[in-house]
DNA sequence: CCGTATCCTAAAGGATACTG
DNA sequence: CAGTATCCTTTAGGATACGG
């Protein structure tokens, strides 16, 4: 299959409209972490070590704004609010998985590739 | 699968280790484009509109680096540089063309899920 | 508890000029 | 042609304080 065919890469194909959203530094992470069900937004936060809350809620937002998970206020006091995958949200694990199982795969690789490199300008 | 089970997304999972380097702006566009074989500099930034060639510098050196693609220089003037995928950079094309299908699949519920929200937080 | 608002710093990103 | 170097502007990102 062709990617992008034609025009390849205009600013408007499928990849540049949607891709820039969802391959940042935590929204592949959040959409893992709900897969076992809503969670609470600390209860997000604590499994994703380094997240600031400012950032965190910027990536929920976003998220949510595309339609791949959902957000509800419980009604409690002091507020709660629980995350949720959509059915899209969902769809979307299945491409990250053979992603992420290629990261495990090839870092290893990656590793003596980035030491060669490293190395070599060293020089 | 889990992914990154027991510490979920300590900053050294290979996750946060490699993805970062991958999900950028350009470089899985640089890959989709030398797919077909190899490529010197300006061939690979016409394909990718809007891209700088300071950006493009910086894409290819970080793929070169971590062992996704080779830069050649060949034996001509002016100057021509040849830029190729690696077995390892070829064998990321599987996961991200399932990603790009998903892109291209979803986009229409995206934008509707958008214009919802949009709408939403505007009243 | 779950944010928003503000401030400040660090980093990214474009534009331009220059070189082998 | 394929960069590097410099400057400058814009943006992202953390820290802190505060509010529903």
């Amino acid at each position: 299959m062709e990617i992008c065919p034609v025009t390849r890469f205009a600013a408007n194909c499928p990849l540049r409209v949607l891709f820039d959203q969802i391959a940042d530094k935590w929204s592949m992470m959040v959409l893992a972490v709900l897969e076992s069900g809503p969670l609470r937004f600390n209860a997000v936060k604590r499994q994703l070590e380094g997240v600031t809350q400012k950032a965190l809620t910027q990536c929920l937002r976003r998220l949510e704004r595309n339609g791949l998970i959902t957000r509800r206020v419980l009604p409690a006091s002091p507020i709660a609010v629980e995350y949720e995958l959509t059915p899209l949200g969902r769809s979307l694990q299945d491409p990250f998985k053979a992603l992420y199982l290629w990261t495990v795969a090839s870092l290893p690789q990656v590793e003596l590739a980035r030491q060669a490199f490293d190395e070599r300008i060293a020089a």
